[in-house]
RNA sequence: GUGGGCGUAGCUCAGCUGGUAGAGCGCCGCGUUGUGGUCGCGGAUGUCGCGGGUUCGAGUCCCGUCGCUCACCCCA
């Protein structure tokens, strides 16, 4: 057999039968709740003007420094492959003024997004997100429904192990007087050069660093939560208290840090235990001043991005399985004169809504029936001569081998009465 | 971007100290005339990731390269 001239290029994640059924189940279970909570869909395109991003993003952050695919187009424009979902969205809503009538703002969003890192599992170069936007509201309510969204998305997946990790970044009132003790603290410290030099570029960042020794120093560390404004304080403890309403369960974590810049307040992420080093399968929190930024209103707005490529493996982690819908009936024609009548058939079973398959080419009767049984369909039927002559089909349910009567008049009802 | 492991049929893998490839599963067919799943028999498919090198000879050794993977980093 030849062997194929190309490959995927490095990193990319594909979904193909069977596993693309796993990756739709995923993608529809965590933008169901969002379609339930009244949150509409939104389609905007995959490269921005990369301005867009370095403004949105942040320019200090690694997903713009040194992650996003950027090139020209044919007419000079610099344009960027989106690292993330929310800018895009942000922009999309100011230039066709969605903001301009009833608030917030509730959109919804999916697909691939992409990030030059080196591969590894769960980490891809392009991978999947479900992503929502509540724009303009700063009602800490809104702030629980946008959680609750993440959070029974992962639990009508099924998922059980995962964690809800739960902060305030503080806003512009409070932070930049902590982010001046925290400078401080760490200046006092024996940082690593390249540890050093994140501190210079965003402090907070050191916060989160996984070395033993590093955790060890920064025990002692101030933390944002400690210093919040009083509105800051307020709000996230209005959260909390809905969250708690919610039965939402969430820990604490004040040393969290998120890698965009454009976050305030109330900042979240989904932590799966089972997924080794790409522990994240979302994350999300609460942006004031990124509308402003790129040119709309000073809105506030609260938003995430579940990772789909993430939650699969999750699920895979934990054993879960998806429901599978099956094809309802397979037709084996006998002869080609059958084979006429047998896609006129399966042309109007699927117009009245039954997954219908049928054996092409010229299979035997025994190849054409196994063809059948690996199709998954709950009912076959042979259709050749004699039924052509007579009128008179015979379903056969694959399960038990049942043999049921029926005809060409009645085989839809038949069907629709029986399928399971 | 840095470091470790790996790369043999569609899939999972075996191939000892170098002598031009195997298993299981899957796929296709047959087991007498129009009904699958079990069983039996038969069959197809690999430039052993790619490119160089050493050698009489390399899947097996060396170098490079591409890809996967794990960790760092970063994050979905």
């Amino acid at each position: 057999m030849a062997r194929p001239s190309f490959q995927a290029p490095k990193g990319v994640a594909e979904y193909l039968p069977p596993d693309s059924a796993d990756f739709l189940a995923v993608r529809d279970g965590l933008s169901e709740p969002a379609i339930r909570a009244g949150y509409l869909y939104a389609e905007v395109p995959v490269f921005e003007d990369t301005t867009l991003f370095t403004r949105g993003v942040g320019e200090s952050t690694d997903v713009v420094s040194k992650e996003m695919y950027t090139f020209d187009d044919r007419g000079g424009r610099s344009i960027s492959l989106r690292p993330e979902g929310t800018v895009g969205v942000i922009r999309a809503t100011i230039e066709h003024g969605l903001d301009r009538g009833q608030l917030p703002v509730k959109l919804w969003y999916s697909g691939p997004f992409f990030r030059a890192e080196r591969p590894q599992q769960g980490r891809y170069r392009q991978f999947f997100q479900v992503g929502i936007e509540a724009i303009g509201s700063e009602d800490p309510a809104l702030d629980a429904e946008v959680i609750s969204v993440a959070y029974r998305g992962y639990q009508g997946l099924g998922l059980t192990q995962f964690r809800l990790d739960l902060t305030s970044l503080g806003d512009k009132n409070c932070r930049p007087q902590y982010r001046e003790l925290l400078v401080a603290f760490l200046a006092d410290l024996p940082l690593d050069d390249a540890t050093r030099k994140r501190a210079a570029l965003n402090p907070l960042r050191v916060l989160d660093d996984k070395r033993p020794e590093m955790s060890e120093m920064l025990k002692d560390a101030p933390l944002m939560k400690n210093h919040l404004c009083k509105e800051c304080d307020d709000h996230f403890a209005s959260v909390c208290q809905h969250l708690d309403d919610l039965k939402i369960a969430y820990t604490i974590a004040p040393k969290m840090v998120r890698g965009l810049d454009y976050y305030t307040r109330t900042t979240f992420e989904f932590v799966h235990p089972l997924l080794g080093a790409q522990s994240g399968i979302g994350g999300g929190g609460r942006y004031d001043g990124l509308m402003a930024e790129l040119g709309g209103q000073d809105l506030s707005g609260i938003g995430f991005g579940l990772g789909i490529d993430r939650t699969l493996l999750a699920i895979r982690a934990e054993q879960g399985t998806f429901k599978t819908n099956h094809l309802d009936l397979f037709i084996v024609p006998m002869e080609s004169e059958a084979r006429r009548a047998a896609l006129i058939v399966a042309d109007s079973l699927r117009t009245a809504g039954l997954l219908v398959d049928l054996s092409f080419g010229d299979r035997g009767l025994k190849g054409a029936m196994k063809a059948a049984d690996k199709s998954g369909a709950q009912f076959s039927l042979v259709i050749g001569e004699s039924e052509l002559a007579s009128g008179a089909l015979s379903l056969k349910e694959m399960s038990t081998g049942e043999l049921i009567p029926a005809t060409m008049e009645n085989l839809s009802e038949l069907l629709l009465a029986r399928r399971t």
